[in-house]
DNA sequence: TATTGTTATACTCTATAACTATA
DNA sequence: TATAGTTATAGAGTATAACAATA
């Protein structure tokens, strides 16, 4: 195995580990990763359904049953555009912005084990490095 | 935000990239990454439910499902263990077998622009310091 | 006509509880 | 009694296709 393959293999296992955390963590508060990640894009911002759905890779019409869910739940509220009848905006409740701030919370304190193994003079370098990986992928 | 979370932030987008690549994928061989994660660890050894669903973190019951689609497409193969008759041994058919080390190598090739976006010199130090933080959680 | 979003439908993923068979 | 696995059930996640409303 070559060192791109070792690197590639290193990501993925790191892949792996982080999602069951954060599954975990999504779960204790009743919720999957996906709604995890839809609440996390809407913490801060009024988002379209088609624009959600396209930062999360998923279907309009899946975007449309998660956000379904989470309106049930008092997590989330739509509201409709002022300037295009047609556009639907997404907004995080109260109760749904607190819990995003919880579950974040909770992530940086699960990973932490994980995070702490890094020598923390390599800290910076790693997230750059990563940050710089991203950035050629178009997620920076 | 202080060192230790900037890595961690890092550490999660990554892990949003690299599962929406490998999903990609794995949607492209008609499978879901659950699959595939169950495809990857039978491919080299027999396996048995409780220990795929221990190694993976699903309900055992989950795990027949998964094992009974996989079977029905003939990816997989049960086996009953001669030693102890409550025991099933999940096998990859050769199909299966050609299907994981086919996904293997897309996955190389898909996660290489990320991968080739950190300078070769630092690559090794960068599989290494994730392979210490993942021996630090007992994912080594 | 094109775009935005929802609904209908079908399948997969998932856990819980109840069950069968074996130890 | 305990363990291995399956089945029944119910709910969430997912995409495709068809639809309504708006541009």
């Amino acid at each position: 195995m070559d060192r791109e393959e070792r690197l590639t293999e290193a990501l993925v296992r790191t892949t792996f580990h982080v999602t069951a955390v954060m599954t975990r963590i999504a779960a204790e508060h009743d919720l999957s990763l996906t709604q995890v990640r839809v609440l996390g894009i809407v913490s801060d911002r009024r988002v379209r359904v088609t624009d959600l759905a396209a930062r999360t890779g998923l279907d309009k019409s899946t975007m449309s049953g998660l956000v379904d869910r989470a309106v049930a739940r008092g997590l989330l509220r739509r509201e409709r555009s002022p300037h295009d009848g047609r556009v639907v905006e997404v907004v995080a409740t109260e109760a749904g912005a607190r819990l995003v701030a919880e579950i974040r919370a909770a992530g940086m304190r699960e990973l932490a084990p994980m995070v702490d193994a890094v020598p923390p003079a390599e800290r910076v370098g790693l997230a750059r490095l990563l940050d710089t990986a991203l950035a050629a992928v178009g997620q920076g």
